[in-house]
DNA sequence: CGAATTTGGTTTAGGTCTAAACGAATATGG
DNA sequence: CCATATTCGTTTAGACCTAAACCAAATTCG
């Protein structure tokens, strides 16, 4: 999903016209990822556990399947995430009184404050990228995007 | 580094400008990756897998390192991605005779088959994601992503 | 009510990815 | 020439992620 690099004779089938803007938001979400990873590390925390806890810090107390629908994974995938969270001391499960089945997971103390802090870098490193556009350069982007949204949402449910 | 949610109160501290656009990058790249997975699973093949067969169709014989650069992995990870390339029968790798350290990948008559297929596949789906925007817009898009690329590489270096 | 279905969570097998340590081959510079 | 560094690839430990099978609890509906 990220850059297929021609170099060779294009009498090959060319890429269609859309091409060019596909490849790089590959590039620009591969790339920022590995960015604020290195950021977060000295956090001792992965990219996938500060989605989880910046979910978590706007809305405390959902469950994992809420989680897992906020976070675009599965709800296996959350099982493994709840762990390692709890095993840092950072969140924990609470059992629902009005359904036996769901799990409510709340931030700790400790959860919430790292919650915060990795918050601020995070909003340091969207805050370094986006100044290159201007506000209206911005406000065309998350336009754009927005359709593209729209329309693999379509595609998925087809 | 995907959505994040907020329910309640916003007192607390507020999203830069451009997190709007910031956060489409991440649900636009997950939920096509999502969709192309699903379409490639019939011919056996997973994104990653994909990614590769794409790079060496376009430049059959470069070397592990060169395969890595341009996926945006390490090296470590790549080691894996061609043994499982060359367990199904797809590609094979190649000693170099200037310098016995490099492996040069380079497809089967089946790899080839398979990566030709694949990406039609992919090409249809860029193709139907992109249509909803017009030419000047996709135009347009390249040239925000692009000058965001090159600020997070920036980023990267320092 | 009670059977069938749906829903929340866990487990399992396997692919993906990283950082770090390592070995072997090549390149560099004194 | 030879010691030092760099480069290419592999290995390891561990996190991440999926699909599918599974269990238990809740819901639906005949």
């Amino acid at each position: 999903m990220v850059a297929i690099h021609s170099n060779s004779r294009n009498d090959e089938p060319l890429y269609p016209l859309g091409f060019g803007a596909w490849i790089k938001i590959g590039v620009v979400y591969q790339k920022t990822h590995r960015q604020l990873a290195a950021q977060l590390r000295p956090l001792d925390l992965t990219v996938a556990q500060f989605d989880a806890l910046a979910n978590l810090y706007m809305s405390d107390g959902i469950s994992q399947q809420e989680l897992a629908e906020r976070l675009l994974v599965t709800k296996g995938n959350v099982t493994g995430l709840v762990n390692r969270l709890a095993e840092h001391g950072w969140a924990e499960r609470q059992s629902d009184p009005d359904d036996r089945r769901t799990n409510r997971i709340v931030l700790t103390a400790a959860g919430r404050a790292v919650a915060k802090e990795s918050l601020v870098i995070q909003r340091a490193l969207v805050d370094a990228m986006t100044q290159v556009l201007n506000e209206s350069e911005r406000e065309l982007l998350r336009n754009l995007l927005d359709r593209l949204v729209v329309r693999v949402e379509e595609l998925t449910d087809s």
